[in-house]
RNA sequence: GGAGAGAUGGCAGAGUGGUCGAAUGCGGCGGUCUUGAAAACCGUUGAGGCCUCGCGGUCUCCGGGGGUUCGAAUCCCUCUCUCUCCGCCA
């Protein structure tokens, strides 16, 4: 959410925000301007007569303190109608208030000066390419791979659940164990803190990142419980603070969690999402960064640098994709996407999606700190995945399969899983 | 799931219809004293909105929401959470 006078003072910066965004129009600025103000106006009057309501009440307390009892009926009969009056404006308040939150809820965040305008992904930017994308050659694509060795039961999973929720068998549960322990270690030694995190959360939660009112359609709903199923560690992580006044001298907050992800991925079809390519759970590491405004930009980053490390540890060829403003979410004021290259797909696939919030999610939260001379201030949020899983492991299948089909072990991974073949 | 108790400022903890945004203690900040520190003493110390260049004014907030009343931290309803006991359970 934006911060309802910084759009009245840079009116055209959010309307044009809005439209690089792929929004049609940006009517619903002026909306907001115009219930704002409304609202501002009745906030005074209403204020107002509070003012007099309040001091005739004391007077009254006073009054009947003194035994006075017939002079505070009269004051007293005044006020009787006074009330009457506020009843009804204070009625109008709160609707022009919850009007003017509900369209406040509408407008998506600025992108940065350095986002490339743009329509659709055919317009994110390359910004660099790290080693040789391999050719296919000899290269079966991961799901043939894993379906002659048995090592994902697709079959069984749509049997038990429903299509896009697998079961992984042996060396594959042990390589996604491999990976989550290696992420979270890497994590650990880059001065993040590593937190379990609940899987469910409740609506505020949601609000709280930004996938209510925009992305509903994207989580599994308990209405029974009325909890969400996350759809990334990024809305329990990123809460974890909210309504909090953090003290300047704890910033930054950097952690990482492991959780399993549920997207419901309604429209999805095709060769898209075939084997590991899009599923309906699946696994990744987050790393989420609570810091002082100032900073927001160096650390998307560093953040950016510390997920590109972790292909390059894995050695998998990849591409990072600074996204344009049509591309890149109602959420964030800038994101890079990291993609690993497929050989068996001959394709790019995305394992992680760096990005800066700004002040949009903290605002939302009211996650806020206090600066040096007392001041409260919201702070700016970040998140990054380090990585998804399941890409990534359609890559290692996919890259490190050799002639013979056998698949080798990533060096870095060999430690957690006490061997060099899967 | 059943029965009971509770939720107050950074923390602890008073306050049961009027002058309470809230005693007191601790903590924090500033000062006196000290070579410096501690102790002692004095002062100060919640958040948010609106109006204002500013001084300042004003409103709202005592877990959330609603109600009674001229007036609510205090009374009523409801929800959430915490604690104790019982039941169930990885």
């Amino acid at each position: 959410m934006l911060d309802v006078n910084y759009i009245r003072e840079h009116t055209n910066v959010v309307k044009q925000g809005m439209l690089n965004k792929g929004e049609k129009n940006s009517a619903v600025v002026d909306e907001v301007l115009e219930v704002d103000e409304k609202w501002r106006s009745m906030v005074q009057k209403v204020d107002e007569l509070r003012n007099e309501s309040n001091t005739k009440a004391k007077e009254i307390g006073n009054l009947m303190s003194k035994g006075k009892k017939e002079e505070a009926q009269k004051v007293i009969q005044h006020t009787s109608k006074l009330k009457e009056k506020l009843k009804g404006l204070e009625e109008e308040l709160r609707a022009l208030k919850s009007t003017r939150d509900d369209l406040l809820l509408r407008i998506p965040n600025v992108p940065h000066e350095s986002v490339p305008v743009g329509h659709s992904e055919e317009e994110n930017q390359v910004y660099h390419t790290w080693g040789e994308p391999y050719d296919k050659e000899w290269r079966k694509p991961h799901w043939e791979v894993v379906e002659e060795a048995g090592w994902i039961d697709f079959e069984r999973g749509a049997k038990v659940a429903g299509a896009g929720f697998p079961f992984y068998v042996g060396p594959i549960a042990l390589l996604q164990r491999a990976l989550i322990n290696y992420f979270l270690n890497k994590a650990t030694e880059h001065g993040f803190t590593e937190i379990q995190a609940p899987y469910f959360v409740n609506e505020d939660s949601a609000r709280g990142t930004g996938q209510i009112p925009d992305k509903e359609d994207m989580m599994y709903v308990i209405p029974r419980d009325e909890l969400f199923a996350i759809p990334t560690a990024e809305v329990p992580v990123t809460n974890f603070h909210r309504d909090e006044i953090v003290e300047e001298d704890q910033l930054p907050l950097f952690y990482v969690a492991y959780t399993p992800c549920w997207r419901r991925e309604a429209g999805s079809y095709g060769k898209d999402v075939r084997g590991l390519n899009r599923l309906h759970q699946f696994d990744k590491v987050e790393l989420v960064k609570i810091v002082h405004p100032d900073r927001a930009y160096d650390e998307l980053e560093s953040l950016r640098e510390y997920a590109e490390s972790l292909l390059q540890d894995l050695n998998l060829p990849y591409r990072t994709l600074l996204m344009c403003t049509g591309d890149m979410g109602f959420t964030q004021t800038k994101k890079y996407d990291l993609e690993v290259w497929s050989p068996g797909q001959s394709r790019w696939l995305e394992v992680s999606s760096c990005s800066n919030f700004g002040s949009f999610q903290a605002r939302r939260m009211q996650l806020r700190y206090r600066d040096e001379k007392g001041k409260i201030r919201i702070l700016h949020t970040l998140n990054g995945s380090g990585l998804a899983l399941p890409r990534v492991v359609a890559a290692i299948l996919e890259t490190y399969q050799q002639e013979d089909g056998q698949i080798k072990v990533p060096r870095v991974l060999q430690p957690f899983m006490g061997r060099e073949y899967l």
